[in-house]
DNA sequence: ATCCATGCCTGATCCGAATCAAGGACCAGT
DNA sequence: ACTGGTCCTTGATTCGGATCAGGCATGGAT
């Protein structure tokens, strides 16, 4: 169980005797393909670690309509925010995508830990800032960007910075939530962009032909030039 | 300055030792209508304490666009969040909506003095995560909810609890791009909420006439229903 | 008072993406 | 090899909201 703790970069630099106190209310989870792990609105008293599997963190709307916020990789830890807040309940479901293995551990205990460990804290705070980052990077996404863009954005993130390929993790028609796009329109920008010669696709292998192409339609700030923007003070939307 | 730094709800949890060596290192800043404080891309050395007035918060598309994701209201603080990111950079930026007084705290020393009082280590904690909360609210409601819908979750949420009327607090521009709408869109929407019968409007005096209908077209979340729902293993994005 | 700038409103039109509707590909199970 | 089931793709159409263009009202400067 420490072992496997101490796979999520979160939990890595505590001690053995903080990794014990931990693992003490700690509890290994399986869940079957498509299983749900929790529900948006749920009281939320423990957050969790993956060790194994996919897990995917979504917003139902009222109507049933569906939104996926992240996929949850191995070693990475999920709804941690939680454990400061008065009445925690989670603001997303959780499901996993494929079989998984993870680890749930105790708000309440690891709070307490966390209190003799400024070390973590810091570390906890610095995750937390990388991912109130994300989301504005994602709400950036969504208002000043069209779904062409944010595909693109998506292949270069997850492109190997030295090679020209990737295999994308997750179902086409997941990777469209995540990306705010209905399934039909994420085929319709893939055929755009291969028929333009900038990608090509063999499944859920994709090779990119054409990186320059692609950086210029993911609309990329260029940050020198906001050196010489303009700014008008106090300038109303035009260009929402 | 002491007394103007615990006006930051953040901050009032320090001691006197810890008040003075923040106020140390801090800076009084005034601004003019509508002039900058930093742009994003800037390298983020202090956040900030709002004193007096509102400071608006946007990110800036490579083509000019604009969308303003927050506004800074007297008390609160900003930009805190990348004290603890390694080369950190302003995700946005910051200009006033009319004139103010800020405080501009150093980061360095604020974090080295955090690092000494596991209690705001936690009261940042719960910040960080309540505004990560806000964040997803936020996606949320661009991804699954239409801009009618989100002109009534604003309503309802400016809304004094018991009262039945509200006084806008920006321009209605402004608070057209803070809803990702466009100022044309926004009348037209507004007038929609008149003609309804929902809402009374004098220039930035809105009543609610109709609370029910506006809670409705807000398509709040109504928890029960979630136990109900039967949430598909694996579900692909039919209705993203 | 006149001027012009700015913010707000209204109408006509356009565009990106969603929706509706069918096919087709690729399985796992019988 | 045949099923029936997802998942993906493609086409036709619709729709929400943006864009373009003009008008009106307010308020500060001259």
């Amino acid at each position: 169980m420490i072992e496997q703790l101490c796979q999520g970069l979160l939990l890595s630099g505590l001690s053995d005797a903080q990794l014990e106190r931990v693992a003490g209310h700690a509890a290994h989870v399986k869940l079957d393909e498509g299983q749900m792990l929790f529900r948006q609105g749920d009281s939320a008293h423990r957050f969790y670690l993956v060790l194994d599997g996919q897990i995917r963190l979504f917003r139902l709307s009222p109507e049933g309509a569906e939104k996926v916020l992240e996929i949850v990789a191995p070693g990475q830890t999920f709804a941690e925010a939680l454990m400061f807040l008065n009445a925690p309940r989670y603001p997303v479901c959780a499901a996993a995508l494929s079989p998984a293995k993870l680890v749930g551990i105790d708000s309440r205990d690891f709070a307490a830990m966390l209190r003799e460990s400024v070390d973590t804290c810091f570390v906890l705070l610095g995750a937390l800032s990388q991912r109130l980052r994300g989301l504005i990077g994602e709400i950036d996404n969504l208002t000043l960007h069209t779904a062409t863009s944010r595909m693109a954005r998506y292949l270069l993130v997850k492109l190997p910075a030295d090679r020209r390929s990737l295999t994308l993790d997750v179902r086409k028609g997941v990777l469209a939530s995540r990306l705010s796009i209905k399934p039909e329109t994420f085929s319709r920008v893939e055929k755009s962009l291969r028929t333009q010669g900038i990608i090509e696709v063999h499944g859920s292998h994709i090779t990119v032909l054409d990186r320059e192409a692609l950086e210029d339609i993911a609309e990329l700030e260029v940050s020198p030039e906001l050196a010489w923007m303009p700014c008008m003070p106090s300038a109303s939307g035009r260009r929402n």
